[in-house]
DNA sequence: CATGAATGAGAGTTCATTCAT
DNA sequence: AATGAATGAACTCTCATTCAT
């Protein structure tokens, strides 16, 4: 029953921490949505923080598990690129609490953790990294493309996307042509010649 | 109303919002900064998140002068880019407040403000449109560049590269070469042919 | 729950904002007086006015309770009276929030309550007006007795009886004689002739 | 210059504390009331409660002038007990501070003030004690009433009365019915047979 | 005499954390 | 393993009072 009840408590912070940030969501309104004790909270984590760290470290595996088999090296890496970067804004959407920590949203309220954070990061940019590197031996991307830099600025602009809609009162339209702007940089950019 | 005192207020109020966040940011931190009593910091705000909207107004305006005075029409638009760009992260890099706010930081933190955040974006995003409409005049950019769309994505982008160095342990090397990265998606993207 | 310690808190309550008042009691003095930790008053009140109607209502319906279980039908009502008038008096000299509230003290200071505090009133004007209408039917009181209207005289009157001793610095002799000079008043009014 | 100023301080502060009682009323609503600036008010008194005392002092003075004025030892006592209430009523309609003193409203509140309200106290029972003595004297009311305890007595019911409207969402109908069921038993209570 | 900017103790309230059951 | 009552430090905000001008 306690792995049980642990997921539950993960998934439930996951959830409060993604709608109303770290300083704003109690451990009461966590324990109430996981439907224990407050004191059942703290038989899973060490602290508010840990708390944070371990629901977000869950989720985010899930979604580097997802994305790295999206990666079909036998199609055009422009291509996968288009699907992928639909993908990953759609789980994004969901995960708010992903999108903002590894955007970097926590690492001046939570600086203790800051080199915690790093590592989810570093994990979150790597199947970005095989889909640049894919394209470049691919010929589809310029070989002299920084493929580490690169992804990094990939990754922020797609999370930055995916922020728009959440603190603009901007309709989709909107949303959508500035994905559009977005995309046109990125592939012309990257494109060889 | 002892402007100065006013002042030192406010110029506190950023450096505490920017370096600790809104919520880790004590109204007696503050106080203690502008090296005035806690009670004095009430005599120019009305609660903290108005002095929070007020510290930024002033940094940001400050900021707006500065980069239009650099936007020189006689220049080639992409070479002011390269200028304007680096006088913007150094900016930036000073003004944490400004770039967090900017980036929507503060919109799940503070959803009372949401509204007087997104004017202040407004002001901050005009320079970067009245450039990249220099540049299509002058032929350097491609005519068809959708100005409103992508100079919200530049901007994104400029402050996504400031947040870099912040959030990351990376060295100023690192952080330069993700720049350029940055550099090159933009300009190949927005070139004429 | 923990019934015993909610009812340690609003006891303590009672008797500091009895002694002190509403303004100068202090949520601190109450859990000093409680013995417990500040933050357990919030436990059971959800604000400093929440916590001073509960107390007061706690202390009435006890009041009320006493009172109605000396009104003995089968004695003459005129005799009764004095009898319940020295219960009275003792019970709200013990009760001094009881008291102060009945009287209106606290209509100005929260203005917010007051509605609350008259359903209180009624509540606590119901033994008198029993005696009323006892002593009416037993021919003891004049028939055309205002019934309702004299017995808020008859708190009131009693109220300010109490009253009087604590903010005089008169000694019991003279609280006697007043009291007695009230009892004349109000017995010789009342009589039938 | 100066007397007047000092005029409409306690002025303003018999206004402010009458309207919203001792503890809601700030120095700083004083000056505004006042139009004075808030140092101003310090020139003229010690301290709130001193403000307070001066204030209540200047307005009973008045007061107990006026009642005095209006017994006439000509006039039967029980007449001028209708006329002298009714002005009284009036009076104390305009003035809730006084009338909250005479009370014992502040005693809690101002423990340390209590002794010199009490001197107010006695001030303002002066003509009633007058008034009841003529009445004797006239063989209106009975030789062997306590004068100076009913005085008291009376005092308290009349500003029982008063208190009443404010008090209560009592309609004015209800407020003399009940002054009048209060009347009805001093009448009674007094007359000699 | 008059001002009002500055003070700072103290208020009510919240919430992460603990621990006896 | 699970509970939830209890804790108390920390927070935002108020306001009587002072004093240099």
């Amino acid at each position: 029953m306690e792995a049980n009840t642990r997921r539950r408590v993960l998934t439930a912070a996951a959830a409060c921490f993604g709608k109303r940030g770290y300083s704003k969501t109690s451990i009461d309104s966590i324990a109430a949505r996981a439907e224990v004790a407050k004191g059942t909270v703290y038989l899973y984590c060490t602290s508010k923080q840990d708390l944070m760290y371990q629901s977000v470290h869950q989720e985010l595996r899930q979604w580097v598990a997802d994305l790295s088999r999206m990666i079909d090296p036998r199609l055009p890496a422009d291509e996968l690129m288009l699907d992928i970067g639909a993908a990953d804004a759609a789980f994004l959407e969901e995960r708010p609490l992903v999108r903002d920590l590894l955007f970097g949203m926590y690492h001046r309220q939570l600086p203790d953790m800051a080199a915690h954070f790093e590592e989810l990061r570093d994990i979150g940019i790597r199947p970005v990294k095989e889909l640049l590197e894919l394209g470049v031996r691919q010929g589809i991307f310029a070989p002299d493309v920084d493929v580490e830099a690169t992804a990094r600025v990939l990754q922020d602009m797609q999370i930055a996307g995916s922020l728009l809609g959440h603190r603009t009162g901007l309709g989709t339209p909107e949303v959508r042509r500035q994905q559009l702007a977005a995309f046109r940089l990125v592939m012309n950019g990257l494109r060889a010649r």
